[in-house]
DNA sequence: GTGAAAGCGCTAACAC
DNA sequence: GTGTTAGCGCTTTCAC
């Protein structure tokens, strides 16, 4: 397999290497024949451009780098959050030519700071996916910024002025979520909230409670239990919950891990699912799908979101954009099995 | 943040950028002044080289590409299964240098073998894994192959002698696990099998088979129900298992997403575990322990498995030996709460 | 042990 | 529209 370079190809077609660079890279300023002669020249050598030469001579590495917080510490983000965000910034990056970083970390160790600029310099990506709920991480986000790569925040509980960001309707979608449960006949609806660190949970609780009141249903304190975004844990609010002298008939968790818990205990307690309790949670991991009765849930758009930051900071680096603003994903609600009307 | 060359490094330390290169690739023929010297200035000017020039110059990419089975098409491998392993990999990677490139693929997909080849082809890595269950598959194999690339199968069911392979002793393990059930007391003991494309899951049945032999059971085509690695495929076979006249008292599933199935069943019969019924799994991916009760399993060492793979990999191309042979990680039993003596 | 020179295969800047 | 030239920042080769 004799290395096929842009030399050749050029001759092939009896064109300058210039020209075979256009036409590569899809710049204008060739004529229509030109460009056909030397697509074929191409296909007839089955020509790649070298990477490694492309990227020394414009300053461009054409990576992007995806950083998420390494699961092997804490469960969240879960495998299933990491697989799905990978899938999105994938996307993005084979459709525009780029290939994918990831740099999971640690951000309970001393050396995380360190650890990630080293890894910008190194790998010199061209962008910057930082995903919750790093992304909410001032000292990170700052030690990226200051570093000048173009950074995208991946659904962080808030903007900032600073960075862009890609983020879902969380707090919209919970309270559509809470009106949904509402109009099954449900009045008394208990929320499990997650894991503190993630902001953008935390919006599912301003949202369960916003639902609350455009449904003219009262926030009542004993119908929440704190959870940590783990099926034990949906297991000991669910418990805590169903033991209360006026039980919800329908509970809300922040994730579906912990709704998955609740049916568990349901199942225990001989409370049948949905027609004594509803239960929704929020995600669509698979598992939700997997249990019985299947999970009504929140699609979290994480691959979209995913794909739509590598996309924004492909374009950026292409067309120097100062890279600041937001988009937000929109999410849906999946009905399922687990939810149906109060009982009477 | 303007850009420290190797040039800058060479006139403060006062030598040729040959040196420099010398001692941050850690070749020989440096005295040991001189390398001071150098890496003082190094520190000093925190110069880091630009891989895109190193990779030009030396025909290495210093990239290792990752490709497995895309989770969207299938739910095998999980994506437990994929961030365990990317998990590994990028420990070796880091540890020398190098970046890690994932790279899902459909198998399905009538392109599987042009979309790879253009991976290869474009991003240059230095070397492959390509992980089960597509390391099984002898069209994959050989497109990598031609390609010259230096490759390491990991956990294929059987190995061949072209390329080297890093697998487990899921069959030995298997027997092992099996035994254990037996020493408990079970005599009826049952086996929920795998994906058939998965081949190393295929060796846990006949892992299965081996222990029962070895403890002096009879193996029992009644007592084998045919899964398909997810939860549900678990519960309808736990269903048919327990509904036999004899019905077991400990089933083994070849993997821990079927053993959460069985529970899930058992919970619903109202059968207690570990007390009158045992469940075995296999991998120890982490819904393992968040289940109730905590199931016994084999802990995969996938991690360590990557790592190995990643590391060889590394090595083969810096020493430029050709890539054959194989090696076992073995795997361990970690027992919990899901299994326990044979009811009376 | 150390250094000088010659590329690696492309893109950028500018000429035509 | 197209081509020429000069690097990008390293490693390789070979001389000393």
């Amino acid at each position: 397999m004799p290395k096929v370079t842009i030399d050749d190809v050029a001759e092939l077609a009896g064109v300058s290497i210039k020209t075979v660079s256009r036409v590569v890279n899809r710049e204008p300023n060739v004529r229509e024949l030109t460009r056909e002669k030397v697509e074929q020249a191409i296909a007839e050598l089955n020509y790649r451009p070298n990477q490694a030469a492309r990227s020394l001579a414009s300053h461009h590495s054409r990576l992007i780098g995806l950083i998420y917080d390494d699961p092997s510490v804490y469960e969240i983000p879960s495998a299933g959050y990491i697989v799905k965000m990978q899938e999105g910034a994938l996307r993005a990056c084979r459709k525009l030519g780029y290939e994918l970083l990831i740099h999971p970390c640690r951000i309970r160790d001393k050396h995380v700071v360190a650890d990630l600029k080293a890894f910008l310099e190194e790998a010199r990506p061209d962008g910057i996916i930082l995903a919750a709920p790093l992304s909410n991480m001032p000292k990170l986000v700052r030690a990226i910024g200051s570093t000048g790569s173009p950074l995208v925040r991946l659904a962080p509980g808030g903007k900032n002025g600073k960075h862009y960001s890609v983020s879902t309707n969380d707090r919209e979608i919970s309270a559509e979520m809470t009106r949904y449960l509402a109009s099954l006949g449900h009045r008394n609806i208990a929320f499990i909230t997650g894991h503190p660190s993630h902001k953008a949970v935390g919006n599912r609780f301003l949202g369960y409670q916003d639902g609350l009141e455009q449904s003219d249903l009262q926030f009542s304190p004993q119908l929440v239990a704190a959870g940590d975004n783990s099926i034990g844990s949906g297991e000991i609010c669910a418990q805590g919950l169903l033991e209360l002298t006026q039980p919800p008939t329908a509970i809300f968790a922040a994730n579906d891990d912990m709704a998955a818990g609740v049916i568990r205990v349901a199942d225990r307690l001989g409370i049948a699912v949905p027609d004594q309790l509803s239960i929704a949670g929020c995600d669509d991991i698979s598992l939700a799908q997997q249990v019985y009765p299947a999970i009504t849930t929140i699609n979290q758009p994480l691959s979209e979101m995913a794909d739509r930051a590598a996309t924004i900071l492909i374009e950026a680096t292409r067309h120097k954009e100062p890279l600041k603003g937001f988009e937000i994903v929109p999410a849906t609600i999946k009905v399922r099995d687990s939810t149906g009307p109060a009982p009477a």
